[in-house]
DNA sequence: TATGAATGAGACTTCATTCAT
DNA sequence: TATGAATGAAGTCTCATTCAT
């Protein structure tokens, strides 16, 4: 299990009723992301959750339907959070593979400072379907964009949108495996990605999508 | 849940007893795929595994150390199956890019007539963490092996040996992906993926990996 | 469940305080006997009468010592609302059986009228026992005095006191019967009970328990 | 709560499994019979049931698929063992009146030896209303053909069919009315019928019902 | 080896009630 | 007096595993 203290800050400043419930909701979503993120979605009691809120079973429901609802809203919680990250740790005015190359440092910087992130995206898949497509949904939409200011600016030819959309499907799918094999050391602790390996991604790009002189 | 009928086939001629207890084995293993397929891991229960076996309950623990045990060996007896029909579908004398789609369409192929193949491979990591390792380990060393003669034919150039491991992990990533996006209609069947995807998948690959003139 | 319309009258009049604090205690006494009527008093929750009260959960604590409380309270409160019906829709200076029939049909007229009085009185006797109890006490009290004014005026003859208890017993429980079987419909609305029935029961009354010539 | 005392016989002479079996299912509908009848539906719990039964709480689930179900069951099971109880108890060759007393007392007879069957009756409307209903369609179905008789042998005159239905639901009624006021003292435990109470029900149905000389 | 009844830990969830605001 | 968040006991049900037959 995720460590046995509460998440509860100690020194709680006088909160009105209304704050006061929206950090508890906080803390219980905060909760369950760690302890998914440690054991998972199979293994993510009610009770693992509350105690690390420092709350009472019961008032888990208070604020969530069921044990689903939570784990529905956990990766659209982190999603953002990831999300709100990379944006802003891209630099302004980078434009082609070095622009993707920035993407895909901020993404592995991301996981490696919220170890228990990969695996709620990862696990999604198979507990909270919906809330994986959603999450997926927003990535393709927002990397088409990007592909499409790219063929714009002449960076990339000879993909139509069909084309294109494989193509970030295989980018996504390459980040994620890369974390999967590169980002954790035997213990499953989380650490930095090798530098050959984001070279090579980054050759593969290159050459691959990037019609460089 | 998957088919009530049972697996078991009503005219088994006459068996040796060790026959037998290796034809029970065989039954309650595709029983547990056929289940694993339809359901899922995790409500893969022993009782609907023995049921569509059509043995009792306490019978699968002569054959099985736990529940843990079966899913474990799910994806080893599986993965091999697809190796083989892999194997036995690559054309001889292909190199070069189309010996890499040859692989990739021989992939979906065996996806699209083995329905349950996808979710025991994807559901594995969580599920069966050590068995999803080693086979792919496997994929990756029988992967290293053949782009390993394509270099040597000269057919790859530019890339060291750890940088074709991480290229590897982006291939396998991407065929993962693509199956999970364009191999199954909006009911979850399975069916064959579009051929503009291959054609992107082929694209990023001649001109990515390949040095072709 | 009920309605989920409040009960709460939208434009109440400037009340004082205490005729606020009886307006409430009415709400939610009104607000509990729809619930129960609908739902059963088994499926009737603090949360389900005082959402249809309009009030919060704590409020219900003002106004009753807990939930057994409520639903004790409820069929003193209908069951008087019920024998005014009855009174103010007997004509007077009926005697003998004609009386019996007027006060039949006064009692399915009010069941019609008020459908959820139906289960109120009859999940009582499990539900709040006492309250049953002393509904059935003031019922046959008040049977007592009219069949006793009914042998008075030589209406009835053959029966002493004790049997007349009986008999009375016997007449509620009809009615009940008589309502249970006849006054549903297939989906559980009530409607009214058919004729013949009504025939039935003072065809079995008249030569029974009154000696007419 | 009912005897803590466990229902499993001492001495279990050796049986067979399906024996054993069966035994179990036995033991765990009487236990159920036993605390409904002591308890209520209503605070019926599997964990009582089990524990008066003698096994483990698991086991329940074995032999029936939901608290429900054994609730459903109850009645049934009650309810052929009463009617067993009053065909083999009525004398043969009655007629009349005295066949409808006959058939009284073995009611209250029952009653009075299985003191359970009372409330596992009369709560079933609310908690196993199709129990209930079905349990009423054999009684009513039985008690039609008996007074069809008896209107062939010209005791009873002056009633069509209708209307004979309409009396057998009083007169089922007056039985569980009676029994309710009549056949459980201060204390809820059962006791006899005074006989005056039988008295007057047998004259209500002799001068109302059946035609005599 | 095959059977299937028995086990019991543990999960999710409901809800009457309390209490600080 | 009104509020509504917090509580925690209790209930139903599932299921991997054991074991006597």
């Amino acid at each position: 299990m995720a460590d046995s203290l509460s998440l509860r800050p100690t020194q709680p400043r006088r909160m009105s009723r209304e704050e006061k419930a929206r950090e508890t909701y906080r803390l219980l979503l905060e909760a369950a992301a760690q302890v998914v993120g440690t054991d998972g979605y199979a293994d993510a009691s009610i009770s693992k959750i509350t105690q690390l809120a420092g709350v009472a079973q019961g008032t888990f429901y208070n604020y969530f339907e069921s044990r689903q609802d939570v784990l529905n809203r956990l990766l659209p919680y982190m999603g953002r959070q990831m999300l709100d990250h990379i944006a802003s740790s891209m630099p302004r005015d980078l434009t082609g593979p070095a622009r993707e190359e920035a993407r895909l440092r901020a993404f592995f910087g991301y996981l490696d400072t919220h170890p228990t992130f990969y695996r709620i995206l990862y696990e999604a898949e198979v507990f909270a379907p919906e809330a994986h497509a959603e999450h997926f949904r927003i990535l393709v939409e927002g990397y088409k964009a990007a592909l499409g200011r790219a063929v714009q600016r002449g960076e990339i030819q000879g993909f139509d949108e069909n084309e294109l959309e494989a193509i970030i499907y295989m980018l996504l799918a390459s980040r994620a495996y890369i974390a999967m094999r590169y980002a954790r050391d035997r213990n499953g602790h989380t650490g930095p990605v090798p530098e050959h390996v984001i070279q090579a991604y980054m050759k593969m790009l290159r050459r691959g999508l990037f019609s460089e002189a």
